[in-house]
DNA sequence: CCAAAAGTGTTGGTTTTACACCCATGG
DNA sequence: CCATGGGTGTAAAACCAACACTTTTGG
């Protein structure tokens, strides 16, 4: 930040936003995808995204795509990492800054236009992404791994209440291996960042109705301290 | 990335590279700063940095203008956050992929041109930043922390070879606390990332030599699935 | 009363912490 | 032989992993 002037216009990259939004649902860890409905890459699936404005905030601009061409909004949403190789998008030089969110399966998505198609898609079972998606999203699943393991950050993927063995689910599909039940209570019990209702949750079927839980509001980076699954 | 159009050049940010560079020196955590020899904050001490080129990948843009402005080059370089508030540079829009950098004590610099003047400050002490950059240099030191920590990234603050007692101390320098002799030892050696040599180095005046180490360097990453220091 | 899901403790092994003395060298 | 810094082991506490049965409900 040192040379003494501002670029001249013709040598400015373009600047955009991706979000990568992960949810749980249908036993499964998927992303929200879109069919890229003009070139390049017609046709071809893709993160939502799109140009950052000029006097808006990096994150506004996340959101605000995401509100537009999803319809979701109040979400969890963080910076990931930027994209910025020089042909990664065939238009002209674009620097993509990647974000990630989660949702809860319950929210509704809508497509914003008509014409674009959106998809949740397994991440065990991607299609072909349109420019470098496929480096952003594993990048994304990584970190969303790392962080569930040493932060709170996996509630933002369930409803408002959620019972015990919801949690311990989604914390199984997304880290695609098994925790045991005992442990796993034990410590989210003990992390102190939930807190009880009095209310339960009927199993559809037969079962024992479950306990619901909330999860106190400012405790997302409180656990940083030690690994909650190790 | 779904909107049919590229924006115009009229409406692009500018894309820049900051590079927060530490360093363990007279005994203390120092960054190197530079003093801005042209408005805006003329006079005030910044970042190394400047404006990324059209077809420059962001790293090779930090790598570049660390060389050119503090000959610093082959070094530990990591892609930080992006800060793209749309005020945080008096000249326009500025979108600023903030990079963390980290050299041995040795490593010399050199100002890129004699009227910029080049500095090394200590963290806890340091001058009113230009820009934003007092928020990135804070989440620099956030994450050096953290990674230290978790990650055997601290061996890029020594030279090729160090005896135990010196990197302890780095260490303790960036960490800001002490640890024990015993306990740092046996968890360098048994993390099985240092491979020792014949060599030792004798201390200046009186005491044992001390024995020296190298660093595996292929073993950067390996370290992450336990704190080494807890 | 059966099936289904919720809920609950203990034990053994491992890891972590805290802690103090002897060794090699130079002056 | 003294001062300086290098080098080493052990015991108590905390933490983690593995493991199976009882409770509540609906059909």
């Amino acid at each position: 930040m040192t040379e003494a002037d501002i670029p001249a216009l013709g040598e400015r990259p373009a600047v955009s936003v991706d979000v990568v939004i992960f949810s749980v649902r249908a036993y499964d860890l998927q992303a929200l995808l879109l069919r890229r409905p003009t070139p390049p890459f017609r046709g071809r699936w893709a993160l939502p995204g799109g140009f950052v404005r000029p006097s808006e905030a990096l994150d506004d601009a996340a959101r605000r795509e995401l509100q537009a061409q999803t319809d979701v909004h109040d979400v969890y949403l963080e910076q990931l990492y930027t994209f910025g190789a020089p042909r990664r998008d065939p238009r002209g030089r674009v620097v993509s800054v990647a974000y990630f969110a989660l949702i809860a399966s319950e929210v509704a998505i809508r497509a914003g236009s008509p014409e674009v198609e959106l998809s949740w898609q397994s991440i065990y079972n991607l299609p072909e992404l349109a420019f470098d998606h496929a480096d952003i999203l594993r990048y994304a699943l990584q970190r969303l791994r790392y962080k569930l393991e040493y932060t709170s950050v996996g509630f933002e993927l369930l409803p408002n209440e959620f019972t015990l063995t919801e949690l311990q689910t989604a914390y199984e599909i997304v880290l695609g291996k098994e925790l045991d039940k005992r442990n796993f209570r034990r410590r989210m019990l003990e992390a102190g960042i939930l807190t009880e209702t009095a209310r339960y949750r009927e199993s559809e079927g037969q079962g024992r109705p479950a306990r619901l839980y909330r999860y106190k509001k400012n405790a997302v980076h409180e656990v940083k301290a030690r690994r909650l699954f190790p």
